[in-house]
DNA sequence: AGCACGCCGACT
DNA sequence: GTCGGCGTGCTC
């Protein structure tokens, strides 16, 4: 009598693998393996001829299930130095990969600091170890003595009040600029702290400039009270290693604080007990590669599976919050409106002047009544902001005899004209030529400037500036903040320290000025051309323009001073409501007319979008990948309740519809109800990846749900 | 996405 | 003769 011998690899592992959703590869692959492995492990398993990380999903007894048709592999390792990834996390990334139709191990893997897919078990044994010990050596340092905090106004208490009443719930907090909305967050955080000796925080902040200054409140106010360490900041500026470091104090649930960008909401964080999302209107939520998801949106599910409150904040709401946020006829809102209304200084907000440009001669950059006021700023010793949002020195070059201009080979348009490097770059594709001395096409050395950038407009405010002195009798000085400025390490910071300092008399640059940085001599914000971003097709661009002008108004006389702080806007549309809604410093009135509009147009928050994309060798084959996936969709859907909420639109170009030689279509898809449009979306990936094999111009596609900039 | 295999042009 | 261009197809 013999027995059988048991299988060397009795159990079964469903292993969440990489691969982009167009690959085919959606659903955890099936693997073997000797000893049963925690759903949550990361492991290492073969694909074909590679090596790739997976995180398991699954794991059961091999013969509960029958055997696949194909071979299955063994698992070849399991990192067992990392605790497995919990329930909650695994449920977050199962959540963001079918709400936004992206694959599961594309979602999973991006979710993970980078330094992990690289690593073997061995080498991860040997990190853990050196980051444990780290972690010793900071715990045994004493933190600093802890600086009491300031005294919360009556709105932030209220705030916080109405915050600790609630286990959960959103919250959104409505406040202007300097209205305190940091100290409300950092009183809830520490509430939530205080409660449970093993609770965690969760802080988001959309642009990675803003984070070292939020870490470093965040750190003074609480290393002391939880240890050094406890505050971790996580973005993708960090190197590997740090970001490895920050990624396991908080899925070790060392870190009880995590302060980070989009990113950051993926984190493992096993006592999540609050999450706070600063800015919580700004567009860099929403990644806009892979895995398409808005940071705020998953933070507000996360919130709502963990049952932990959310607060939202912004001086500008997002017309969806602000929606989901107004009292309903019946009842109170989906989400709690706190407001602060008082600027916590106490300083008033600046006096807005629109100067219109019909009235000036055509060529104008900067209209007389505005350059006396910078000048007058200057002579005071005060500091001016010029906001402009294009960079380069122009925006295109073109020929007035032949017609030449400076389009890209590559794309659908323009390359811009950067003097101080002499090149015409394209900001698409980023090639870069030096310029032309006369017309390539017919040898005119006479070329024209299209609308200006930054760098002109530096150049035009010195000259301009020139005779004007500072109160110590120096020159005015005038310096420049964009993408090109700043792009060395450290520029940015020696720009902004070089502000603050008071080197410098005028700011001149890109949205990048306008968000987060606390300018406390700046007495005068001018919005040089801000018309350029009406001309858009986006429905949100009005929406947009009155956030980046409110917070830019914002930074002007945010400190104590004799003079009225301004905000000046050049326009040829001055009685445009956004701009009489920023004169009144009126972001409700202008968020309730808007949303009539919206409904009345069946636009978000009343309908819900998407768009399909395709990319692909012509616009024609895009077109019909495009089309030919929503008809079929759309006949799939027949007879199901869903189908007569969809509307399938035509494919249309993008606004730039071709990038380095690949052109780029999308179709939108409407619903006015969310689980219609999944439905829909459901139906439309299924034909998309089945017809792609018929499409062979086809490059790439992707689904777009929630989409920005339609 | 990687990474193969596979079939056509300019080099030792 | 082969080194290498990127088109097409598969990965448990």
């Amino acid at each position: 009598m013999s027995v059988a011998a048991p299988p060397a690899l009795p159990w079964r592992l469903g292993v969440a693998v990489s691969a982009p959703a167009h690959s085919g590869i959606t659903a955890p692959l099936s693997y073997l393996a000797a000893s049963a492995v925690p759903p949550g492990s990361l492991v290492r398993v073969p694909l074909g001829k590679r090596d790739v990380p997976g995180i398991v999903w699954a794991c059961a007894p091999a013969d509960a299930s029958p055997a696949p048709e194909y071979a299955e592999r063994p698992v070849r390792e399991v990192l067992a130095a990392l605790p497995p990834l919990d329930a909650h996390w695994r449920a977050l990334i199962a959540f963001t990969a079918r709400y936004y139709h992206s694959a599961l191990g594309e979602v999973a893997l991006a979710a993970l600091p980078p330094a992990l897919r690289t690593l073997d078990a061995a080498k991860l044994d040997g990190s853990m170890k050196r980051l444990e010990k780290r972690a010793q050596k900071l715990g045994s340092t004493a933190p600093p003595a802890p600086e009491a905090p300031p005294q919360p106004s009556a709105e932030q208490s209220a705030a916080l009040e109405a915050i600790a009443q609630q286990q959960a719930g959103v919250f959104l907090l409505f406040g202007v600029t300097g209205s305190g909305k940091t100290e409300v967050y950092m009183r809830a955080v520490q509430r939530a702290l205080e409660a449970d000796a093993k609770a965690q925080a969760l802080v988001l902040v959309p642009e990675i400039n803003l984070t070292p200054q939020l870490a470093e409140r965040f750190t003074r106010r609480f290393e002391p009270l939880l240890g050094t360490g406890s505050v971790a900041v996580l973005h993708s500026g960090l190197t590997p290693a740090q970001r490895l470091a920050a990624w396991a104090r908080a899925h070790t649930s060392a870190a009880r604080i995590v302060l980070g960008t989009r990113v950051a909401v993926l984190t493992p964080m096993p006592h999540l007990a609050l999450i706070a999302v600063d800015e919580e209107h700004d567009a860099s939520y929403k990644q806009q590669e892979g895995a398409r998801y808005s940071a705020r949106d998953l933070a507000i599910w996360r919130a709502h599976h963990a049952r932990v409150p959310i607060i939202l904040g912004s001086a500008t709401p997002s017309l969806e919050s602000w929606h989901a946020s107004t009292p309903a006829p019946d009842g109170p809102g989906r989400y709690q409106r706190l407001q602060l209304p008082q600027r916590a200084s106490g300083s008033a907000l600046p006096a807005v002047r629109r100067v219109d440009m019909r009235r000036v001669p055509r060529g104008t950059v900067i209209a007389p009544p505005l350059l006396e006021a910078i000048r007058a700023c200057v002579r005071a010793g005060q500091q001016a902001l010029l906001l402009l949002n294009r960079r380069g020195w122009a925006a295109a070059l073109h020929c007035n005899d032949c017609g030449w201009s400076s389009e890209c080979p590559h794309c659908s348009a323009w390359r811009a004209f950067h003097k101080s490097d002499r090149t015409l770059r394209c900001h698409h594709c980023g090639l870069a030529q030096p310029v032309p001395r006369a017309c390539p096409e017919c040898g005119n050395p006479d070329i024209g400037t299209g609308t200006l950038g930054t760098e002109q407009l530096e150049e035009r405010i010195a000259a301009a500036l020139a005779e004007v002195q500072r109160p110590d009798g120096e020159a005015a000085r005038v310096l420049r903040i964009d993408a090109d400025s700043t792009r060395g390490v450290g520029q940015l910071d020696a720009h902004l320290a070089a502000v603050h300092s008071g080197d410098v008399d005028v700011l001149v640059g890109t949205q990048m000025i306008a968000k987060g940085h606390d300018f406390r001599r700046v007495a005068l914000v001018a919005a040089i051309n801000p018309d350029a971003a009406l001309l858009s097709s986006d429905f949100r661009a009005p929406e947009r323009l009155l956030a980046l002008l409110m917070q830019a108004a914002g930074r002007a006389g945010r400190a104590e001073s004799e003079t009225p702080a301004q905000m000046w806007v050049q326009t040829t549309m001055p009685q445009h409501p956004l701009f009489a809604a920023l004169a009144r410093h009126d972001w409700a009135g202008f968020a309730a007319q808007q949303l009539d509009e919206r409904r009345a147009a069946a636009l978000p928050p009343y309908t819900h979008l998407a768009l399909l994309r395709a990319d692909a060798k012509t616009q024609e084959a895009a077109h019909a990948f495009l089309t030919a996936a929503a008809r079929a969709a759309g006949e799939a859907l027949q007879g199901s309740p869903a189908a007569a909420h969809i509307t399938w639109s035509p494919p249309v170009p993008l606004p730039v519809q071709r990038v380095a030689n690949v052109e780029r279509a999308q179709l939108l898809v409407e619903s006015r109800a969310r689980p219609a449009l999944a439905a829909a979306l459901a139906a439309a990936e299924t034909q998309l990846r089945a017809l792609r094999p018929q499409h062979r111009a086809v490059i790439r596609w992707a689904i777009d749900v929630d989409p920005l900039g339609v």
